[in-house]
DNA sequence: TGCCAAGTGGAGGAATCCTCCATATTTTAA
DNA sequence: TTAAAATATGGAGGATTCCTCCACTTGGCA
């Protein structure tokens, strides 16, 4: 790990993915706080090798769901061709609130990925959601269908703070209903 | 601590109000994962003591900041004497992010306070709270400023996530945004 | 093939958790 | 007022978890 830019030896490479993936089960299972060497013992893997590539406990939480982040955004497109930009944001966002509030600690892991300063390895994953939530708003201003102004930001944050205050309570129609104030929240104001 | 009912002996009582005084002191300055014989160190007292009052950190951290629900919903009245309801809710919804947001543990407190099934000491504070919501809500709905059917608990839920997402970046601006957009999600959709 | 940079495992000291129970203090009732 | 009963206390200590250190192993390159 002298080199940050270096790619892993073969075997490192190995190693970190049969750690997210001993995670995302004993995550599931444990929830946020399960003893670290239980991923160890689960990845095949001793403590330090599990140190070494994950020094926090947030960078291997964030690192577990970073994965789930793509296939997400990759819906863009498709959402923005088949109807209007309002109807796509609030479908977007309800996806996003769905999907993320429901695995235990995902709430967590996204939270660190839309931090402005967390840690490295999630930067591709912050950058990716907030270049889609932007596009969304974005286009919905070019139609005239949401105020000029809206920070994308506003939006992860206030959705992703949503994930973790309700811990799976309620969910979805309370998340729906969230989604809904925060979209309608956005379409110009008739003075 | 056989019935639940009966008051505390005068000693315990004591004990209890130094080590939320001590809490309140340690977890600003130590954050919420402190040791808890920090705690019971700081208020002078064994951590057997401190275990008995507070049996799970979660019900310390919610009992440093019961106190604080009070005042903030003593508000209530007075704003909505002045102004009206939309423009009241906007500002005590303001005030309540900017509030739980400046200090570091208060947004998990106010999570437990809120969560529909929280510890038995919160109880008091989550009904002012909703209480509280609530009337600024049914308030403006009969004032025809706010559509028909808006959950309180909704709000709660997205403001309190909010404070626990932003870790205090970019407050109050953002808080204040977001505030906005939930406020004006609430408004009547001209169709 | 042989070298060395990169990677590994797990022992073990330090920190923290949380229960248990002998002792101390307050309250009650006679 | 006093003594018994009810309540509350402190901190020792076993169990758990954290996380670093370093002697050893392995993959990649010449």
């Amino acid at each position: 790990m002298a080199d940050p830019a270096r790619p892993l030896r073969a075997d490192a490479r190995r190693k970190r993915e049969a750690i997210v993936e001993a995670a995302k089960d004993v995550l599931a299972e444990w929830g946020a706080d399960v003893p670290l060497d239980h991923v160890a013992k689960r990845a095949g893997v001793g403590i330090a090798t599990l140190y070494r590539h994950f020094p926090t406990r947030e960078e291997l939480i964030a690192g577990v769901y970073l994965s789930e982040i793509d296939p997400l955004c990759d819906t863009l497109d498709d959402l923005l061709a088949a109807m209007p930009a309002d109807r796509a944001l609030t479908t977007w966002m309800r996806r996003f609130v769905r999907h993320v509030g429901s695995k235990p600690c995902m709430p967590l892991a996204v939270k660190s990925i839309i931090a402005p300063d967390g840690p490295a390895v999630v930067r591709p994953a912050h950058d990716r959601l907030l270049t889609t939530v932007t596009h969304l708003v974005r286009t919905g201003e070019r139609a005239g269908v949401f105020r000029e102004g809206v920070v994308p930001e506003d939006l992860l944050m206030a959705m992703t703070g949503f994930c973790l205050a309700s811990d799976r309570t309620d969910l979805p129609d309370q998340g729906d209903r969230v989604v809904l104030m925060l979209v309608d929240g956005m379409r110009p104001r008739e003075v």
